[in-house]
DNA sequence: ACCCTACTCGTACTAAGTACGATCGTCAAG
DNA sequence: CTTGACGATCGTACTTAGTACGAGTAGGGT
């Protein structure tokens, strides 16, 4: 057993799976998840390939790691405001843990090994529902519009070519160009007239969503209590 | 030689480009992304890996081609209902043909040379919108939230383990028994009071939180028209 | 008959995951 | 100080996968 795991910060000493964990999110975040390689981690982790397998038992534990690692960064909701607040910071933080880890939504839900803190992010939603009132039944189901809401937000979010509102103009223009104007007329005009004008930003459309599906629940809350 | 040439029944003929595809198509269903191979292709198409390669550019061709032929499934929103039906048939279809396809989702976003269906279709929806009289503004925005509800909710369909209500207990039990009953209080109850109870499905969340999203776009867009 | 073209495949190179066993640093017991 | 045990590290090599190269083969047109 390795002693002294306490610093955190701490790039020398005895490779420990902690630094094995957070190399791999280091990595993943710069190079992504598809080129993502024990070699590669090993690299940069400065160690051989095969020195990875003493701490962790092989890639997919790695990956789960990993995973585990981005639910910790997610804010819970938090108890000391109302359920729709509370739901909806935490999905403002999951957005925003997401877009610096855009290799990680596909992954989060496809782990089948609950980890601790995939389990203490989960009970954390579920009791900020009950104990708003909503039934079980309806928690469930908010659970699951919330979650496939904020996934695919993310999911869409991390494979655009561009962040932020800048940077756009060159792939948009790149695609949308040699389209047939009269094939696609709907598509050319998105791009040309909204998309590709100063001051989108493909992120805005998340909070209108997020309300929608708040106020929605509310409502449904609301109209069949506990 | 080019008739029967494999003792193994299947279509006969010289392979095409669209034999590939549909073949990859019914591998991936059966068998998943992760391990879909050249070579297994291969086998199941009858024939030896290089033989591929003279109808596709590579894997990445033969991926796009799948994700295209799952795109020309869904059907489009029909022209002949109002916007909210439309809307509506185009994501349960989107919703149903992601289920025989559980190794879609995360890829049908990450493509970025737009195939001829894929295009097709987000031309359609766009058109659907449009002519409903929302703005270019509002276009985008709904877009945005209704296919990041739809590809999120078909994501976490896909890793279920279980379908349509049923053989979910072994899952479910399996996974929350071990855990510590005072430690995550709302999940245990969740799962053994709803989720394992008999008639509780996943997918029956789907038509609510569609539900939500179209009455708020609805809002929204007499809210504010053209 | 001859060659052109399309189709198929054998061989082999590269990259990646990882099993096996050797090496080495460290430290307690003698 | 020596010794032996043990955990961390790594060299080597096996296996699977993508795919480049070029050889064989079958029809079809001249």
């Amino acid at each position: 057993m390795t002693a002294a795991p306490t610093a955190s910060g701490r790039t020398d000493g005895p490779l420990t799976k902690e630094r094995v964990l957070r190399g791999g999110l280091a990595l993943a975040d710069r190079i992504g998840i598809e080129p993502f390689t024990i070699r590669r981690l090993a690299a940069e982790l400065g160690v051989k390939p095969m020195t990875i397998y003493h701490h962790v038992a092989g890639k997919e534990a790695i990956i789960d790691g990993m995973v585990d690692l981005v639910f910790a960064e997610i804010d819970l909701p938090p108890t000391d405001l109302d359920w729709r607040s509370a739901m909806q910071h935490r999905c403002r933080s999951a957005r925003a843990v997401l877009r610096h880890h855009p290799w990680a939504p596909p992954l989060m839900e496809s782990r089948t090994t609950p980890s601790p803190h995939t389990l203490r992010h989960h009970e954390a939603v579920l009791a900020c529902f009950r104990e708003a009132g909503f039934s079980l039944a309806l928690t469930a189901h908010a659970y699951a519009i919330v979650d496939s809401y904020v996934y695919g937000f993310a999911l869409q979010e991390a494979h655009l070519p561009f962040h932020g509102g800048e940077a756009i103009g060159d792939l948009a223009e790149a695609i949308v160009a040699p389209l047939p104007a009269d094939e696609y007329p709907r598509l050319i005009e998105l791009t040309r007239d909204h998309v590709l004008q100063p001051g989108y930003d493909f992120g805005d459309s998340f909070e209108l969503g997020l309300d929608l599906l708040l106020d929605g629940l509310a409502a449904a809350a609301s109209a069949a209590p506990a």
